[in-house]
DNA sequence: GCCCAGCTTGTAAACGATTACATTTTTCCG
DNA sequence: CGGAAAAATGTAATCGTTTACAAGCTGGGC
């Protein structure tokens, strides 16, 4: 760190002024006279000064960051998203730390502490998983640390949360699958225990209904949202007697590692079998073949997400059940057409 | 924040000792005596209290965090990079905060501005194309943050840097098209103005030399590492006359693009033309076919990274040249075989 | 000329830790 | 037991801001 930077006495004394005038002229210019302000501001650029950040959190009793936990920060699902959050805390000058919640037991104090140890000012959280009572103040009060959960939610916790339409999802998913003339449908499904799992699954029960097909509980395989689940969920489609037509994956990187296993034994997409994903990651429209699948809109969660960790951070009234719940969009690729006419 | 959590004082009313014995119990527990060092412990845990980062950091001049500056963190190159990185900053207390170096004028200020206002104590660098006195001090002294380069680097910088050995690599990747048995060998290469671009394209002349292999202009598409820039070329691939029968891309995604452009026009990979990547990121070894690529240490970079960074930080006695040059791999998947033999 | 309101500005007290220095207590040896 | 060295503890300054409060100044109305 700087060892001789400027601080706001070099720049009072520069100027002639005393320190809180500085700290006016900069941080409510009306409060001082024309002349004044016109003076400080020639010493700040004359002596290069720059307001350290920690002194003036501690004085402010806030840390100006906010902590973005994943579960992991590999699936490229986060990057947009993140982008997101970027785009609002950036402007406001609030700087966002990012962790994963892979976490040994280690990793969990460090989090606890972030928030006891004032580093941050809330957080947004991707895994419901998480307990939340971890990340809630250790203090003597009881006042719990802001947290938005985004995408996945917890029933065990009353924080806000944004989400998408994941049963609607679903269900666009299957209709399609049906439209195109399947019967027969499948579906990976996401991690045990995991919301985003069970929305989706029940999604997919509700489409079949919607389109008056039968839920056949041997269509259903167990995955868990990555690649390799989906290449061992491919492993039993293929040693089953009687397949589905078309599966419908919890995510875009499972139904990738489902079509990568199939396509090393000769199984074609879409022509011996359709698949559809759900996020649309950024290679999805250029995997071998495109994936049709459901589209989150991940740039919008992102910024959600932190508006509302804004708001609760300013200690906005609250809005009580406002927990926005985006649209997801069908998009078309290639992945999905007619069952095999057998 | 925390209104009323409880603070260093607190704790030493509670255990009936001073300030300073509680900061001595806590940070250099040998300097108190086994007695007193009980009662404190016990005061601490009775009140919950753990020490505000904030005035720690001010008092001790430093952020006790760095911050990581990726072109594009949409790009899952970077995942598990920043994994290693955190695997070394956890640890030790650091935080990491994540910004994209994409960068209109306000985000360029904001990051100048993360060293002068001591929010950070040092940077990880990823984009060897951003200027590097945007993040030097602005303050009196003429003192440089601490940068390290990682993956790219500068050559109009003296900040030392970790790097794979790109040109090793690209020759690794002709080596093994030409034991294949091609001969004509092409490069998709990255954005113009790049280092990896360069050194990666240097790498492929070299390695033609190697193999006895002519180099020509033709048969070098201009690329971006980009999923779009490889469907680009690969549009460029289709309305040549003379087609290469191998291509190496300098990046996985830009091979991706590549294949899924051909692919739709029913050209097939390894069958019609041979492709080999750059980078090894999760998606590879499942994309259709499984990606032969030359794998980058993506974990060992970051942690090499931040070790160096805190090496720097902590004033480290210039190691001057000790510039680390990782290894990377080959690693055999389904995309490459012998040429079609017409 | 006097007084009050309203601007400006300055003084000094926070914010919550660490740490140089001073002071007290203990230990230990002759 | 005396006294010096070592160990333990306390006092108070310090990090660099912001901001409550006080004080000075200006100008207008009477």
């Amino acid at each position: 760190m700087r060892s001789d930077a400027p601080t706001i006495q070099d720049v009072a004394r520069e100027a002639g002024v005393s320190t809180a005038t500085v700290s006016r002229a900069l941080s409510a210019p009306e409060r001082v006279s024309e002349k004044t302000r016109t003076i400080v501001l020639d010493a700040v650029s004359k002596t290069g000064y720059v307001a350290n950040e920690t002194a003036r959190n501690l004085r402010q009793q806030r840390a100006n960051s906010i902590c973005v936990i994943a579960p992991d920060l590999s699936n490229p699902f986060f990057s947009f998203i993140i982008s997101g959050i970027e785009q609002i805390c950036g402007p406001r000058g609030y700087g966002v730390f990012v962790t994963e919640s892979g976490l040994n037991q280690n990793e969990k104090d460090g989090l606890a502490n972030m928030i006891a140890s004032a580093r941050v000012d809330g957080f947004i959280l991707f895994d419901g998983n998480l307990d939340q009572s971890l990340l809630r103040s250790r203090g003597g009060n009881g006042r719990s640390a802001p947290i938005v959960a985004a995408c996945e939610w917890s029933d065990a916790s009353e924080s806000p949360s944004v989400t998408v339409d994941n049963i609607g999802g679903a269900i666009q998913a299957i209709q399609h699958l049906a439209a195109l003339g399947h019967t027969k449908i499948g579906h990976i499904t996401g991690p045990k225990g995991n919301v985003l799992t069970e929305a989706r699954l029940r999604g997919f029960q509700k489409g079949l209904d919607s389109c008056d097909l039968t839920f056949r509980d041997d269509f259903v395989l167990e995955g868990g949202f990555s690649l390799e689940s989906g290449h061992s969920a491919a492993e039993k489609w293929l040693s089953m007697q009687d397949r589905p037509t078309a599966m419908f994956c919890a995510s875009d990187r499972e139904a990738f590692g489902f079509i990568s296993r199939l396509s090393k034994e000769g199984v074609r997409v879409p022509d011996d079998v359709s698949v559809i994903g759900f996020d649309d990651i950024e290679v999805s429209g250029y995997f071998v073949p495109a994936l049709t699948t459901i589209k989150q809109p991940r740039v919008e969660i992102g910024r959600v997400a932190a508006q509302m960790l804004f708001d609760l951070i300013q200690g906005e009234p609250e809005d009580g059940a406002a927990n926005p719940r985006l649209d997801v969009t069908l998009v078309e690729r290639d992945s999905t057409a007619p069952p095999p006419s057998a």
